[in-house]
DNA sequence: TAGGCCATCTGGTCCT
DNA sequence: AGGACCAGATGGCCTA
C-alpha cells in the first residue's frame, strides 16, 4: 500500500522523454530487447525514410535517437483517415516535422505509461511470495498477476480461518471478538466477506496452505484454473524450473514455516497463544518478512 | 530453431 | 483538444 501508487505517480525514474531515447537506457527488465531506442522499427517499413537532415538534427537535439523512419504512416494514416476526426484534419495540415514531433510525443507518453505499469508490476513482484534472487528469473507479467490473485485468495481464506478459530477459542460469548490488540481492525468486521466461500457456518476446515479447491473454484468462475493452479501459477507461465519451483513452493507455502501452524488447529506457539493479534501472521507476509524460500538460490 | 516474453510503435476509442 | 487507455503488429532476446 505504501509505495506502489506513489511510486508510480511520482516515480523519478519515470523516464523523461529525453532519457527515453538515450542509448544507454537501463532496461533492467528481462527481455529488454530495446537496445537504445534505435528501434529499427521495421513496423513502419511502409514508407521509406525521408527525414530531412534538418529534422534529424532537430530530433537529435531533442534527445531523440533519430530512427530512419518516423515519417511513414503519418501520410498513410492521414490519407486513410476513414474516421476523419478534427484532429486528423489538423494532422493533414501539419508539416511532416510537426507530425513526427507529435508522433514522438505520443510515443514517449506511451513508453512512460508502460514503464510505470512495469514499475507497478515490479512492486507487485516484490511482495509476492516467491524467491527473489539474482539467479531466479522474475515472474512473467501474467504469472505475477495470477500468483497475486491466488495469493490474495489464499490470504482471504486464511483470514477467515483465523477469525473462525479465534471465535472458537473465545467461545460463543463474543462472536465479534475485537481485541484491542488488533490494530489492523481485523475483528472489526466479524462477518465474512460478502459472498466469501469461507463462511464459518458452511465451510469445512480448509487448509490455508493446500489449494482451497472448492473455495477457489466456486468463487472463481471462469478462471479456468484447476484447484491447484488456482493457487500457483501454471508452470507453463514460469520462466525456468528454478523459478517454477520457487513460485510453486511459494504458492504452496507462501507463508513460511509459521503459517503451517494453521492447519485448522489452534496454534501452540507462543506467538499465537498470546491473545494474538493474528495480525502478525498477516502483516508478516509482506515481502520484507517473508522468508526467502528455501529455493532461494541466492 | 521454435516458442515465450518483452518493449516499442501505432491507430483507434474514450474521457476530461 | 489533449491525454489515457487499449489492442494489434513487429522485432529482439532468451531458453529449451
Amino acid at each position: 500500500m505504501d509505495s506502489d501508487a506513489s511510486l508510480v505517480s511520482s516515480r523519478p525514474s519515470s523516464p523523461e522523454p529525453d532519457e527515453l531515447f538515450l542509448p544507454g537506457r537501463n532496461k533492467g527488465g528481462g527481455g529488454g530487447g530495446f537496445t537504445g531506442g534505435t528501434v529499427s522499427s521495421s513496423t513502419q517499413s511502409d514508407s521509406p525514410p525521408e527525414l530531412s537532415a534538418e529534422l534529424r538534427s532537430a530530433m537529435s537535439a531533442a534527445g531523440v535517437v533519430v530512427v530512419d523512419k518516423l515519417g511513414f504512416k503519418s501520410s498513410s494514416s492521414s490519407s486513410s483517415s476513414s474516421s476523419s476526426s478534427s484532429s486528423k484534419k489538423d494532422k493533414k495540415q501539419m508539416t511532416e516535422p510537426e507530425l513526427q514531433q507529435l508522433r514522438l510525443k505520443i510515443n514517449s507518453r506511451e513508453r512512460k505509461r508502460m514503464h510505470d505499469l512495469n514499475i507497478a508490476m515490479d512492486g507487485l513482484r516484490e511482495v509476492m511470495p516467491y524467491a527473489h534472487g539474482p539467479s531466479v528469473r522474475k515472474l512473467s507479467k501474467i504469472a505475477t498477476l495470477l500468483l497475486a490473485r491466488n495469493y490474495i485468495l489464499m490470504l482471504t481464506n486464511s483470514l477467515e480461518e483465523m477469525k473462525r478459530l479465534v471465535s472458537e477459542i473465545y467461545g460463543g460469548h463474543h462472536a465479534g471478538f475485537h481485541p484491542a490488540a488488533c490494530p489492523g481492525g481485523m475483528g472489526a468486521h466479524s462477518a465474512p466477506l460478502p459472498g466469501h466461500p469461507g463462511h464459518p457456518a458452511s465451510h469445512p476446515v480448509h487448509h490455508p496452505i493446500l489449494p482451497p479447491a472448492a473455495v477457489s473454484s466456486a468463487s472463481l468462475p471462469g478462471s479456468g484454473l484447476s484447484a491447484v493452479s488456482s493457487i500457483r501459477p501454471p508452470h507453463g507461465l514460469l520462466k525456468s524450473p528454478s523459478a517454477a519451483a520457487a513460485a510453486a513452493a511459494a504458492a504452496a507455502a507462501p507463508l513460511g514455516s509459521g503459517f503451517q501452524h494453521w492447519g485448522g488447529m489452534p496454534c501452540p506457539c507462543s506467538m499465537c497463544q498470546v491473545s494474538a493479534p493474528p495480525h502478525h501472521h498477516v502483516s508478516g507476509m509482506g515481502a520484507a518478512s517473508l522468508p526467502r524460500l528455501a529455493t532461494d538460490t541466492k
